[in-house]
DNA sequence: AACTATTTATAAGA
DNA sequence: TTCTTATAAATAGTT
């Protein structure tokens, strides 16, 4: 969407990275608050910067811990069609989480600046 | 991007919601690996549908434990410059999460339709 | 699922 | 980093 067509492969510019990451952050929020509230729905969208700088965009109702707990909601009909593969990948995710990390601890006693982005659903953009 | 421009607020329709979310999701989820890829950054994307349905686009890298541990990297000049807001919001939510929530457990025994879109950074588009 | 008129995002340049 | 602008890309309404 750019003077060029850009090849969708690591920017070999370090500097070049950092522009395009500032630029392309500030249009995939907007995507995720847009898609939230058009559709009503629970996103979770994390990344970091070329620097390591974690950005998070969070909906009012979809924090962390509500959207894993949605996991736990299980109707006997989606079990039947569960996809193995994606349920063994999540399940190795989550269990070296629970195994490796204790998350109460580090974030008790540490920090990061760390930008949250809250949606506001119910204003307008 | 389309014929009319589209207030942003909840679509009144929920045909209209499904089909706008399916649009978009594709939209997004092609824009976060694009980012990835660009700018070689980790990055995670999880959405659920209009009924429920997640989506979690991950990196390579960025499995979810990897991203948090990412939290435990500090510095004292991080330390220093922290948003007290958004740590508090974000420990608040890890709080709640290792309080409540046994991440082990209901995997362990659980499913759902869970569709898992892994990033291969390193094939082009 | 496809099509296209339009809006929107963004690459390069200033 | 911020602004501008030409161009590529996404998508709303339609078929």
């Amino acid at each position: 969407m750019g003077r060029v067509k850009l090849k969708i492969k690591k920017l070999e510019s370090i500097s070049n990275r950092h522009v395009t990451y500032s630029k392309r952050k500030s249009g995939i929020i907007k995507k995720a608050k847009e898609l939230s509230i058009l559709c009503d729905i629970d996103i979770i969208l994390l990344m970091f910067s070329p620097t390591g700088k974690p950005t998070l965009l969070q909906g009012e109702r979809s924090n962390i811990e509500e959207v894993i707990a949605k996991f736990a909601q299980l109707s006997p009909q989606e079990r039947a069609k569960r996809k193995m593969e994606s349920l063994e990948a999540l399940k190795k995710t989550f269990k070296k989480l629970d195994h490796d990390v204790k998350i109460q601890d580090f974030l008790g006693s540490s920090s990061q600046t760390m930008e949250v982005q809250f949606l506001h659903r119910h204003h307008y953009v």
